[in-house]
DNA sequence: GTCTATACCCTGATAGAC
DNA sequence: GTCTATCAGGGTATAGAC
C-alpha cells in the first residue's frame, strides 16, 4: 500500500481552483481576473493551474456549470413563489456568491464572451419555472395585459435589480422585504 | 482673418471621442475597451486620444458625466410615473444606450472601480426621484409594509433586470409592457 | 502534477519631434 | 494637435524539464 499523497487529489484540486475562480471572477470580473492570480489563490502557478483548465475560457465555462448545478439543483425545485423570498434572503448572506452573478451575467451581454450562452439559457428556464410557480399559486390575480411569462420576467428582473442595488449601496437594501412586496402585489385582488 | 481650421474642432475632437468611448465601453466593458481601440473609432492614435484625456479613467468618468447630464436632464423631470414605461419604450430604440448602462452598472461593483461612487449616487438619487413620483400618484395603492422607497427600489430593479433580459434574448422580452404591468399592480386597491 | 522558461501580443502612459 | 518612439508591465498560452 501506497503513501499518502505529498499532494492534494486532482478532484480536489479543480474544485479548490474553481472556488478561487468565482471569486476573482466576482471581485475583478472575467477579463479583469487573471490566471496568475486565481492560480496564487490556491497556491499555484498559473502555468500549474493551465494543467487542470486548458484554458481561461473552458475555467468559467466550468465554473459557472458547477454553480448552477449545485444551486439551481437545491433551491429551485422546492416550493412555490414563497421559495423567491426565501432564495432573496440566503442570498444577503452570500455576497460573493451575488456579486459573481451580477458581475458575470452583465459581462455576458459584451461581444464574444463566452457565458453569453449559459446567461441566455438560464434565464430562459428560469422565466420558464417561475411562470409555472405564478400559474399555480392560488393567490395570484394578473392584471388585465399581464401573462404569467410577464409576471415571471418581473419577479426576476426584481430580483436581478435589487441585488445591483444591493451591492452598490453597501447592503442597505431590504431585498426580501421588496420581494416580498412584489409577491403581495400580484396576490391582491382588484 | 484666419482660414478655417484643417482640423475638427477641439469640442467636437472631445464629443467624438467620447461618443466612441461609450461605444465601446458598452460592447467591451470597461476593462476590455483598450484607448488604442476608441482612438481607431474616431482616427487618432491612441496617444493623440491622451492628448484629450489624460488617462482611461478620467476617460470613462467624462463619458458618465456627459450622460447623465444629457439624458437625466431631459427624461426625467417631466411628467409622474407614466414616464416609466415611456422611458423603457425609448430604449427599446436605443440598445448600445442600454448595454453601456447595463454593463457598466454592473462593472462597476468590482474592486476600485472609477465609476462606482458615480452609480452609488446615481441609484440613490433616482430611488428618491421615483420615491417621490410613487408618493405622489393618486392611483396608487401600496400594501402593508411597503413604502414608497421600497416601492421606487423595485420599479427601478424592474426596469434593470429586464434591460439585462432583454439584451440576452435578442430583444424577445417586452420590456415596455411589464413595467405598464408593474405599474398597473401598484395601482390596484386590495 | 507542477515547475521554469519563453513566445508573443496588448496594455496604459510618457517624452519629445513636427 | 497629432504623431513616432519607447517604456515598463501585464496578459494567455506552449514546450519541455523534473
Amino acid at each position: 500500500m501506497p503513501r499518502a499523497r505529498r499532494t492534494t487529489r486532482p478532484e480536489a484540486r479543480r474544485e479548490e481552483i474553481l472556488e478561487a475562480a468565482l471569486e476573482l471572477f466576482a471581485e475583478r470580473g472575467y477579463r479583469g481576473a487573471s490566471l496568475a492570480l486565481i492560480a496564487e489563490r490556491v497556491g499555484l502557478t498559473q502555468q500549474g493551474l493551465l494543467h487542470y483548465f486548458p484554458t481561461k475560457e473552458r475555467l468559467l465555462v466550468e465554473v459557472l456549470a458547477l454553480r448552477d448545478e449545485r444551486d439551481t439543483a437545491h433551491l429551485w425545485p422546492h416550493g412555490g413563489l414563497d421559495a423567491l423570498p426565501a432564495i432573496v434572503e440566503l442570498n444577503t448572506q452570500r455576497r460573493g456568491m451575488v456579486q459573481s452573478y451580477t458581475v458575470l451575467s452583465a459581462d455576458s451581454v459584451t461581444e464574444d464572451h463566452p457565458a453569453r450562452d449559459f446567461f441566455t439559457g438560464r434565464y430562459e428556464r428560469l422565466r420558464e419555472a417561475v411562470a409555472a410557480m405564478v400559474r399555480e399559486d392560488p393567490g395570484v390575480v394578473l392584471p388585465e395585459g399581464m401573462s404569467a411569462e410577464d409576471a415571471a420576467a418581473m419577479l426576476i428582473a426584481v430580483m436581478d435589480g435589487l441585488q445591483l442595488q444591493w451591492l452598490l449601496s453597501g447592503g442597505d437594501i431590504d431585498m426580501t422585504g421588496v420581494v416580498r412586496g412584489a409577491l403581495a402585489l400580484l396576490r391582491r385582488s382588484p
